[in-house]
DNA sequence: ATATATGCAAACGCTTTGCATAGAG
DNA sequence: CTCTATGCAAAGCGTTTGCATATAT
């Protein structure tokens, strides 16, 4: 296959079913759903997603995650089950850190560690 | 060597000088020192600090990075030089991120890039 | 026929660990 | 003598890439 690139829709299909993968999460998910791929076709199809602009890549401990590409927002991370969730808005200063700093602020990474509504009962 | 600890002494007296060193800065630097050292007893050397307090470790992109250990805050990284330097004061709204998420917030990993007075002119 | 996608396997970068040795108490 | 620190080398882990093959256009 070419052009409409089966595991490269099926992996942004995933995208559309959970904020955050990692590459090997979304490897089981696809052979869950009967789409067996190879890792490394999956590396790749998120990465070129994040190279088209669909998907967006941050890090998370030691492994790397990726989202659908939407409006800015950081991440809070479940200490109990691992869940992560987007925090909508913006709870960063950038500003005070250039006035704190003299630095020129040009972007922020922010993730929140917690836990989730579920795991707090 | 055992007690005094020869490499970790060099390595403590190395977090005093500047902000933040990856394993491999600390090593250049020791070897500059005239304080050779092996990679691995630099990082054990960080990681015995880390675990005694004394110390704290903090991922910055692909590597991790050391600092003494003090009051909290955040760092700010030059995309053009690198230099890493701490946001002092909070600039962060952790309350605010529970109050959006549900998540019982405990804590937050921030960096901000940009880039420093000097390399702004 | 040409350009892209995939699988397989290996290379990489950084972190971490096993093991034998050396040195401090 | 005993226990910790160090050096050396290798193992791990996740990411990335080279190469030959397969497939859509």
């Amino acid at each position: 296959m070419a052009r409409p690139s089966h595991v490269r829709s099926a992996v942004a299909g995933l995208l559309g079913e959970r904020h955050a993968w990692t590459v090997d999460e979304a490897h089981a998910a696809l052979r869950d759903r009967g789409v067996p791929a190879d890792r490394a076709s999956v590396h790749r199809a998120l990465t070129r997603l994040v190279a088209d602009g669909e998907a967006r890549r941050f890090e998370l401990g030691p492994r790397a995650h990726f989202e659908r590409a939407s409006s800015h927002h950081e991440h809070v991370v479940c200490e109990d089950c691992g869940e992560i969730a987007a925090v909508p808005g913006c709870v960063v200063d950038d500003a005070a850190v250039a006035r704190r700093t003299g630095f020129a602020v040009t972007g922020h990474s922010v993730t929140f560690s917690g836990r989730c509504a579920a795991c707090s009962r």
